[in-house]
DNA sequence: CGGCTTTTTGCGGGTTTCTGCAATATTAAT
DNA sequence: ATTAATATTGCAGAAACCCGCAAAAAGCCG
């Protein structure tokens, strides 16, 4: 293995998981943990990439810091945080769009194996950076507003799935009319995601609880979790309290 | 053995394993070191390879990853300027993935109306950005490497797309090879998209000419727009001067 | 053909690069 | 504060490199 070529792979890993630990490298590439280190080195010298104390990050990870951009991101990594609790190996998944699922899928464990189906590229993306995960993206018409795909040939391949867990991003939640949305598409979306799928969960960060939309996605009882950033005992919460909907 | 063998040898080498050692070329040419090192200096002045600590990479090996960074990018603009020329109002369009695919979209203009099917889902974010176009995502297995989505399912639906042109990025050309990928995958998608297509334009930085992989997957006599940033007068075009393929 | 130049090739020896090891210091995490 | 993981530093052997030289081979010309 040539130096030049090792430095290509490290190149390679760190444009797909946007970063690289020193002993997964020593590993893969069969070298001393020195070689590692100078390799890492060399590279950052060359401003590949930002080295840091046990690894090294992409350069374009840090200096894209406008991730930040993301309203309410904080909220909704908590969000994510309580979500990955739900997903175990083996799982068949279907999701939605949104900054909410992205920052779940950033979330996820490194070693997760799973099978993934969705309708947005930049989940997609996202979830191939994970080794053992399988990613299938549906397609069909591409949504220039929500970026997902849609349309009857999205519908008619979501209904044939059979998923253990349906994750979707919210725009409305009220205790008494469920789930809500506005945008046509995207509410058959939704029904067909959910009936495709033995359980639901729903994040939704709280400032879109109690708001109540046009058009009906699902009643509360047919959602398996709801998700919030709150502490599943505050009192924003209390309303939602129903039989068959765990709160996490 | 003359020098224009052991030559001809090494770029065989090369062009089959994308590296070379010095010290395999030693024992395999039966010459001693410094004529290996001498060869392959001469052949790196000549800019046929990549010259490194113990031997040698294939140019297009190596500019894959980390060259993408300022001169390559001169050269897709210049690229994806003189591409757009060729579509017009009202067209379906098939394409593949890669960084020379997003930057030609990045300059098409501002009203173009057009249909687009694509297998990346990078490039359909991108062209989500146009108004008037339509966008088509097509579904299937996502592919962790290349970042798009490939597999039977893919084929399938490629297949049944009858569309005006297809804009294809290139791992390898050669005058009497024709186009020439490495991976068996991507080598059936782009197969399939060529016959989906009327017409096919082949976009090709410089550095990927009188390169050829292993498979096969279109001779030279069916593309019919090759598209470097040289100018199609340039001699390093004459070989690929043959009817029906127009040189832009 | 015989001398002349040029090219090619191998060799010796000195230099640089690469890589792993070991001892020591630093950092992160509990 | 203690511990384990990770960094740093210097070193040494091996491998690869560079340079100049000279012999052999090939080309050139009268």
């Amino acid at each position: 293995m040539l130096k030049k070529e090792r430095h290509d792979f490290v190149m390679k890993q760190i444009n797909l998981h946007n970063r690289v630990l020193t002993s997964d490298l020593v590993q893969l590439l069969n070298v001393s943990e020195d070689t590692i280190r100078r390799d890492l080195q060399e590279m950052a010298d060359d401003s590949l990439l930002y080295k840091v104390h046990g690894g090294a990050l992409s350069k374009s990870y840090h200096s894209t810091f406008d991730d930040s951009s993301v309203y309410a991101k904080e909220a909704k990594i908590n969000i994510a945080k309580k979500t990955t609790k739900l997903i175990k190996d083996g799982m068949v998944i279907l999701t939605g769009g949104g900054t909410t699922i992205i920052e779940l899928v950033k979330q996820l464990p490194e070693n997760l194996q799973a099978t993934f189906f969705t309708i947005s590229p930049l989940v997609a993306v996202e979830l191939a950076k994970y080794r053992k995960v399988e990613v299938i993206l549906i397609g069909g018409l591409f949504s220039k507003n929500s970026q997902i795909t849609y349309g009857g040939h999205v519908i008619s391949q979501l209904s044939e799935i059979n998923a253990d867990l349906c994750l979707l991003g919210t725009s409305a939640i009220h205790p008494t009319n469920g789930l809500t949305d506005t945008d046509w598409e995207i509410n058959q979306l939704k029904k067909t995601m959910m009936s495709s799928s033995r359980k639901s969960a729903v994040l939704c960060i709280s400032e879109k609880l109690n708001i109540s939309l046009r058009l009906k996605v699902a009643a509360l009882e047919n959602i398996t979790y709801l998700i919030t950033e709150l502490d599943p005992s505050d009192e924003k919460l209390t309303n939602y309290q129903i039989k068959n909907l765990k709160i996490l």
